[in-house]
DNA sequence: ATTACTACGGATCGAGTAG
DNA sequence: TCTACTCGATCCGTAGTAA
C-alpha cells in the first residue's frame, strides 16, 4: 500500500481514482454512493468501499459520509499521482522517440584508447558541461551478440543526441562525438559514446562513466552488462 | 477480460500495457525478460509471465519468445487502448470543467407550462437543431433535496451551455435559454433546461427529453431521480 | 539463461447483514 | 436508503520446477 513503491497493489486504487476523476473530482467535491461506483469500476459495492477506505487511508481522496452518499474529492496528493500517469502516457505518446532503449552484450578488454580519447581536454570539458560527470580515463566495451540488439543499435542513429564538438589539439584533429546518457547494469549512470571510433564496427557499445566500473559493478570480461540508454525527449 | 467494458481485472493488464509502452513497445519491437518486466510491474516473473500470455490472449500485443526473452509490440488495438486513456486523462487535466455533473432530486408535476414553451416552433427548432432531438409536449420537474445538489447545480451556470436563441412571437418575446445534455437515471437522453423560468429558485430541474420519460421510465411524484449533467468539452 | 506449468496460500471479492 | 463489517469462495501471485 506503499504510495511511493507502486506495485500491481495500489494501481488497483489508481484505476478507483482515475474513475472518480472522470466523475469531476479532481476540481469538485462530488457525490458518489459506492454503489454507484461500483459499477464505473465493474466491480461490487463493497469492493469500491474498500477502495474508498484505502484511498482516504493513503491520502489520494479526502471522504465526508453522508446518509446517501460519500462526499468526495480527490487531494493534491492524489491528483499529482494522476498526473503522474497523465505526463508518462503525454512522453510515449507526443514524444518522436521512446524514452528508452536497453540494450545488452558481453564486456570485453578493448585496445585501450578510449581512455587516450576521454581524457583529451576538449572532450572532458564537454562531458562534465554536457554529461555532467568528470569521465573515468577508461571505456567500458561491449559487445553486442544478438541480432535484436544489433538492429537496436543501428535505429539508435536517428534520435537526438548529446553532441560533443570537435576540436584541434597541437597535432592532429578531433572529431564531433554523439553521445547518449545511459544506466549499466539498472545502477550506474554512465553515457555510451557513438561512433567515437568504428574500430569494431557496428555492434559495439563504448561506454563512459564517472567510476571505474569495472570494479564498481565487480564486472569481468564475459559478463553480460545491460545498458539502458535514455533518448531526451 | 472484455477490452470493452474495462474494469478492474482488464486495468491490470493495461497497467502491464503501459509499462511496455514506457520501455519503447508502441513504436518499436523491445526485447523484454519476464524477469526484468516484473521489476517494472512490481511482481514476480511469472506474473509478468501470465500478464504477456493474457495480452497476447486478448490482442493487444505481440510476442515472439526467444532463449533470451520476448520480443514484444504493442499492436495497434493495444496502443488505442492506451491512447483511450490517454485521452481521457487529457480531457481531465487539460479541460476547465469536468466531463458531467450528477445531481438527484425528486420527481413532482409542475405547473405543466413547460409543455407550453417547449412546443414553441421557435424554441422546438433550436432543439432538434443543437440538442438533436424533438422534445416531447412537456418537462420533468425535478426538486433537488440535498445542500449539495442545490450547490452543484449553482455550479453550473458558469460552465459552457447549448444556448437556444430568445425569438418573437406575434404576441410576446421569448428570451434565450441555456440547455445541458443530460442523461436520466442513466438511462435516458435529454436535457437539462435552466432558469428558462425561475418559478421555483434555484432547487428545481426542469427536464426536457425526445420521449415521455414518465411512462419510459416509469417514473411517479415523489421518485428519485438521478440526472447526469455532461458538460460541453 | 529463458518461459511457463502446477500447487499452494494469502489477498481480494461478493453475499449477507448490522448499524 | 446509505456504509462497511464478517465470512466463506474465488482469484491470483509466488514458489518450485520442467522444458
Amino acid at each position: 500500500m506503499d504510495p511511493l513503491k507502486p506495485d500491481l497493489r495500489s494501481w488497483k486504487l489508481l484505476f478507483t481514482l482515475y474513475k472518480l476523476a472522470e466523475l469531476g473530482a479532481t476540481s469538485r467535491t462530488v457525490k458518489v454512493s459506492t454503489e454507484y461506483l461500483s459499477e464505473k469500476i465493474g466491480a461490487s459495492q463493497q469492493t469500491a468501499s474498500r477502495h474508498l477506505i484505502n484511498l482516504e487511508k493513503i491520502g489520494w481522496i479526502k471522504r465526508t459520509i453522508t446518509p446517501d452518499g460519500c462526499l468526495l474529492k480527490i487531494t493534491s496528493q492524489g491528483v499529482a499521482e494522476l498526473k503522474k500517469l497523465y505526463s508518462e502516457l503525454r512522453l510515449i505518446f507526443e514524444s518522436e522517440y521512446p524514452p528508452s532503449i536497453t540494450l545488452e552484450g558481453v564486456l570485453f578488454s578493448g585496445l585501450g584508447e578510449g581512455a587516450y580519447y576521454v581524457t583529451k581536454e576538449g572532450y572532458r570539458k564537454q562531458f562534465m558541461e554536457k554529461l555532467g560527470f568528470d569521465p573515468y580515463p577508461g571505456t567500458l566495451n561491449i559487445k553486442l551478440t544478438t541480432d535484436y540488439d544489433v538492429h537496436a543499435l543501428s535505429e539508435l542513429e536517428a534520435y537526438p543526441a548529446v553532441e560533443l564538438e570537435g576540436f584541434n589539439d597541437e597535432s592532429r584533429t578531433f572529431g564531433p562525438v554523439k553521445c547518449y546518457p545511459a544506466v549499466i547494469n539498472n545502477k550506474a549512470k554512465g553515457a555510451v559514446i557513438y561512433a567515437m571510433r568504428s574500430h569494431y564496427g557496428a555492434s559495439v557499445l563504448e561506454i563512459v562513466s564517472p567510476t571505474f566500473l569495472r570494479s564498481n559493478l565487480k564486472l569481468k570480461d564475459g559478463n553480460k552488462v545491460k545498458v539502458e540508454i535514455l533518448i531526451l525527449p
